[in-house]
Order: C-alpha cells, then structure tokens, then sequence
RNA sequence: GCAUUUAUAGUGUAAUGGAUAGCACAUAAGAUUCCGGUUCUUAAGAUGAGGGUUCGAUUCCCUCUAAAUGCACCA
C-alpha cells in the first residue's frame, strides 16, 4: 500500500510541481509517536525554495492539499502530518494478507538468480561448538530471507575436511585408537585421539614426522590413509548432521576442503599467468598495495599451499559453477581483513563475481563476558546446549500446561527456538553474552514470547469456530483505535523483508517480530475478540493475519510456531 | 605500532539526518486478573569526551578515551 506516493503527488501538485515527487516523496517518514499522524513531511526542505519559514509553509500547503482517501492532514509545527483512513487501510492490509497467506512479503528482486552462501564449516574429527551456531543460523536466516525476496540460496557447509592435522588424526587413531569405540562415540573418540597426541608428541617428536608422512601419504592417495579418512569424515558428519537436524537446517552442499584440493594447481597457474605471484621472503606473495592491504600470501615457503589459496580455488569453482549474483560468507568478524585480501586478489585475477563477494562477518558469543575457546577449555557444545534448552522448555510446559498434546514435539519446537531467537534477535555485529535461561522465558524479548504471542492468536481462532473461508472472504474493516500500532505493523513486513535482506541482517526481522508480538498483546487484552458483534470476523481476520506474518516471520528465522504450547 | 569494529539508563538493547531518545529485564507503588502463562498506570534512570558539517546529529566527518579483533608461512 503505497500512501506515499499518493502523498507525494499531492504535495507537488499543491506547489505547481516545482519540487520533484521523487524528493518528497524520500522525504516522507513515519512520526516516532503515532498521535501525531501516521504519515509526515517536513517542511524543512522548502524553506530555501520558498524563502518562507517552515512552519508557516506547513500552515499553507495544509489548506491547498488535497485531503480525499485521509481523516484529517494537520501541520504541526514545521510538519505536515497525514491521519490514514483506518477503516480503509484495515481493509487493504487484511485482504492482501489473507489472499497472499504466507507469501505475503514476498518480492522478486532476487529474479532467481543464485546467492551462495558459505556458513557453518566445522572441522571434521571436532565437536560443534557454540562458535558455529551464529554462522550456522545466521546463513540458515540470510538463505530463507534471501528466498523470500525472489533469489536462490544455495548453502554450502564448506568443511574443514583437510590439512595436517589429519596426518596427526591417523597416526593416533592406528596407535591407540579401535574400531568399536570411534563407531560408539565418533567425535569425543576423535578428539581424545587428538589431544594425546598432543601429550605424547612433546616428549617424543618422531611422531610428528609420522604424521606429516601419513598425511604426505593420504595427499598421494594410499588406500589405507584414504579410507581411514573417508571414515573419520564419515562418522563426523553423521553427528554433525544429529545437530543440524535438531536446529532444522539443512545445506545443499558439503563442499569441504578436500574438494578443493586437486583445483589449487590451476589456481597458481592462473596467479603465474597474470604475473601475481612475487617471491617475498622465501613465499610467494600477491601484492596488494594498491588496495592498502598487506600482501596476501599464497604459498609457504616450503612451497606448500595456504588457506587462501583453497578459498581462492573454492571462490572460482563457485563462479563458474553458479554465476552467483552474490557470494557471501558468513564467518566471524576476526576474519574482515582475510576477506578483504580474498576479494582483493580475486579482483587482480578478474574474476567477474569478485565484487559481489562479501563476507558477512558477526560478534562472538561469550560466556560470562569472556571469550570461548577451545584453546582454555571454555567451550560449549552446541548440542548439549540445544538439548538442556528443550529440558528446560519441557519442564515449563509440564508445569504452566500439563494437557498439552504433543509435548515432546512442543519441547522441541520452543527449546530449539528459543536458543535461535536469542541468537538473530542481536545486531550481527554485537557481541553475545549467553544465558541460556534468560532466552527461554516467555516474558521480555525471546523467542518464546514470539511464539507464545502466536499461539495464542491460534487459540483464539480455535475457540471462535468460524471457517478460515468465510474469515477470508468477510469485513476486514477494524475501526477499533487499539488495533491501529498492529495494522500498521502488518502492514511494514514487506518493507521489513527487503531491509533484512538488502542488511544481510536477519536481527532486524527478529525485532519486527517482538514489536507485532508485543503489540498483539496489548491488543488483546484490552478488547476481547470473541464477542458477538458487527465486527467479529473482522477482528478474527486481524487476528488470522497477524498470526500468518508471525508465523512467516518465525519461518524466516529458522524458528517453527507451534499452534499450542 | 598500524588497521578494523564497537561505545545509548543498573543490565540487555531501539531509533531511513528530523518532533518529547523507544523497548525489555531488574527496582518501587497502584489497578486489573475476563479468550491460555495478562495488561495498564505511575516513579526513577541513558546518547564515552571534545570539535566539525547541517536549519536540525544517537545517526555523517575528525581527534581523543576504552574494549574487542586482526596484522606473512595457522585456519
């Protein structure tokens, strides 16, 4: 609904068209406190054109603006301000939100064309650890938000299936390592491996040399060290996969490391035949003077290759094979300069998607305001905290709402979401301090609150059986004032969804959703929907809408809205 | 040392360059407790410091302060 433009053509009609509809029309914003108006323009910019001052302006453009389709247009100080016909707008909004259902927001500025979107990117043989759940979710929301906005994700979990440390992994593994234990309990098996190697390699440093040997043989392609890492990468991603079931992502490739690895060749030949590559202190360099950045270094001196030279090979392979319009990455924030050394050298290469990479960088998670890490021991498991969430979210359903059907499930649904919520519902770029009871309450902004707000709206609709056809088809005229903040937040999504998208910023639709939720509530507790009246199914159309753009808001997240709970 | 990011009430946060800086949690007082675990009212409380651009700055620019992160053979 596009009051806006209506606004705008009045106002430059009113000045004999001296002013551009498209300037004011930019101008035009939404007055912070809604008794104001719904709709205002400051007068501010006229003042030069006009040589008059702003409010007298104001006070003279009111009487020469054409008022038809408004309940009053006022000037206040130097502002114009706009009151919408709400029994018209409730009409408009409803309808379109009924007829579209969960479709309503969608846009095709995307023309389907392909976004890949690198995220997640655990490394093989190591638990998933809280630090992956923001990239994970993060990229999971940017996907379904890019979806919704007419483009073609394609979610790429770019595993770290590859390196040394795999030399180290078998050479453990064949020491003191067995079949059974890895094939009970693959990841905490691995890692232990691992760890004592670690041990035992300080006092005796040969085994660092059977490592390299054993991965100089898997590089080779010796069966035996093939097979054992096919098998360690196996049983990885099987329980990575447990995790990534219980948050309900699901990626459409698993392009690791190794996949990259027999492309690297092509990538320095590419780098030698455009007269990059520059030896620098024994390694080989690409200089990026240019763009202010230090040199990116592509092979160790030892002539052996790098991470970037993988991504480079990965960025190529992903132009060629998608013609993404977008590349993005969704990695944390300590990497800004790694990706800005990336795109720099993809650009001296001239690779045609290298202007739409971008590394969509986020803050870290802290645990008591201190930094997680493998490294001290600070480290939480992904799936242990998913699964102490639906605990706690099992025992508060058994508490407030002990006949609930289905409570495994409603468990599920809220725990999971709750910690998804707490996640996207900070700016990408702030840091996180988790709590995990804080973001299961059902007070204050969670998820849970969210997907209570829903739930209700559901219940509503059960108790006030009425067909969902003759809610679409009836009078979505609501004249109720205390439902106006609801309307004319349904009627913001679309706006909302192209922001989110445009931002790479899935917070802002986590924010839209605790605003309409919080609204909900104060709604409905100050009118009681189910009365017989004039406008029954027109409040119960209300109510239908704001559950679809809840439930589609949620979706957008990654966050189920159970009917009940 | 250089670079990047961040800085808003006790805490967590919001505000396309516009009107009285919004909200949540916590605190204090009161009302309501009727569709499901409510909501409302009131009180108190904030833009790190200093400049600049602008009719107007939480927002843009500069300096300073503080924190986090990164800066060549790790990923």
């Amino acid at each position: 609904m596009d009051y806006k433009q209506t606004i705008a053509d009045n106002i430059s009609s009113a000045l004999d068209h001296k002013i551009n509809r498209k300037d004011i029309e930019a101008k035009i914003e939404v007055p912070k406190n809604s008794k104001m108006g719904d709709l205002a323009f400051p007068t501010f910019i006229l003042a030069k054109e006009l040589h008059q001052a702003p409010q007298i302006i104001a006070q003279n453009l009111v009487k020469q603006i054409n008022t038809e389709g408004f309940d009053k247009v006022v000037a206040t100080g130097p502002y114009i301000n706009f009151f919408l016909n709400k029994s018209k707008f409730s009409n408009d909004v409803l309808d379109l939100i009924l007829k579209q259902q969960q479709n309503y927001g969608n846009n095709q500025r995307g023309n389907q064309r392909n976004v890949t979107i690198d995220m997640s990117s655990p490394n093989i043989a190591k638990p998933i650890s809280m630090g992956h759940l923001r990239s994970t979710v993060i990229g999971n929301s940017i996907a379904n938000i890019l979806s919704k906005n007419g483009y073609h994700p394609i979610k790429d979990n770019h595993l770290g299936d590859w390196g040394t440390q795999f030399g180290k992994l078998i050479t453990a593994y064949l020491k003191w390592g067995n079949e059974k234990d890895v094939e009970a309990d693959p990841i905490n098996k691995l890692v232990e491996y691992y760890v004592h190697f670690h041990k035992v390699d300080k006092e005796h440093p040969e085994l660092d040399d059977e490592a390299r040997e054993w991965f100089k043989k898997l590089e080779n392609g010796n069966q035996e060290a093939i097979n054992l890492w096919k098998w360690f990468r196996d049983v990885s991603l099987k329980s990575f996969n447990k995790t990534y079931d219980k948050l309900g992502v699901k990626f459409d490739t698993y392009n690791g490391e190794s996949f990259y690895n027999d492309k690297m060749d092509e990538v320095i030949q590419m780098l030698k035949d455009k007269h990059l590559l520059k030896k620098s202190r024994g390694a080989e360099i690409v200089d990026l003077q240019k763009y202010n950045l230090n040199p990116a270094l592509i092979l160790k001196s030892d002539g052996a290759s790098l991470y970037i030279t993988r991504d480079l090979a990965t960025a190529i392979y992903r132009d060629r094979t998608y013609h993404p319009a977008m590349n993005l990455y969704v990695v944390g924030s300590e990497q800004i300069l790694y990706f800005k050394q990336l795109k720099a050298v993809l650009k001296e290469m001239g690779i045609p998607s290298a202007d739409n990479l971008h590394h969509v960088p986020f803050g870290l998670i802290l645990s008591n305001g201190q930094k997680l890490s493998t490294r001290s021991g600070r480290i939480i498991l992904l799936n242990k905290v998913l699964d102490d969430s639906v605990k706690l979210a099992k025992e508060q359903i058994q508490e407030k709402n002990p006949d609930l059907p289905n409570k495994d499930n409603v468990a599920n649904e809220v725990g999971v979401g709750a910690i998804i919520f707490g996640d996207l519902k900070n700016n990408r770029m702030d840091s996180i301090n988790f709590v995990l009871k804080d973001q299961l309450r059902f007070e204050g902004e969670t998820g849970p609150y969210v997907q209570y707000a829903h739930a209700r709206a559901e219940s509503i609709l059960r108790k006030a059986h009425v067909s969902s056809q003759s809610i679409v088809s009836g009078s979505k005229s609501v004249s109720d004032p205390a439902a106006w903040d609801v309307l004319k937040l349904l009627n913001d999504f679309p706006r909302i969804v192209k922001m989110a998208c445009d931002e790479f910023e899935p917070s802002d639709i986590a924010k839209y959703s605790l605003k309409l939720s919080k609204a909900f509530n104060k709604y409905y507790a100050h009118t009681k929907v189910l009365v017989k009246d004039d406008e029954l199914v027109a409040r119960l159309s209300l109510v239908k809408s704001i559950s679809i753009v809840l439930k589609e808001a949620l979706r957008l997240l990654g966050v189920k809205a159970p009917d009940q709970m």
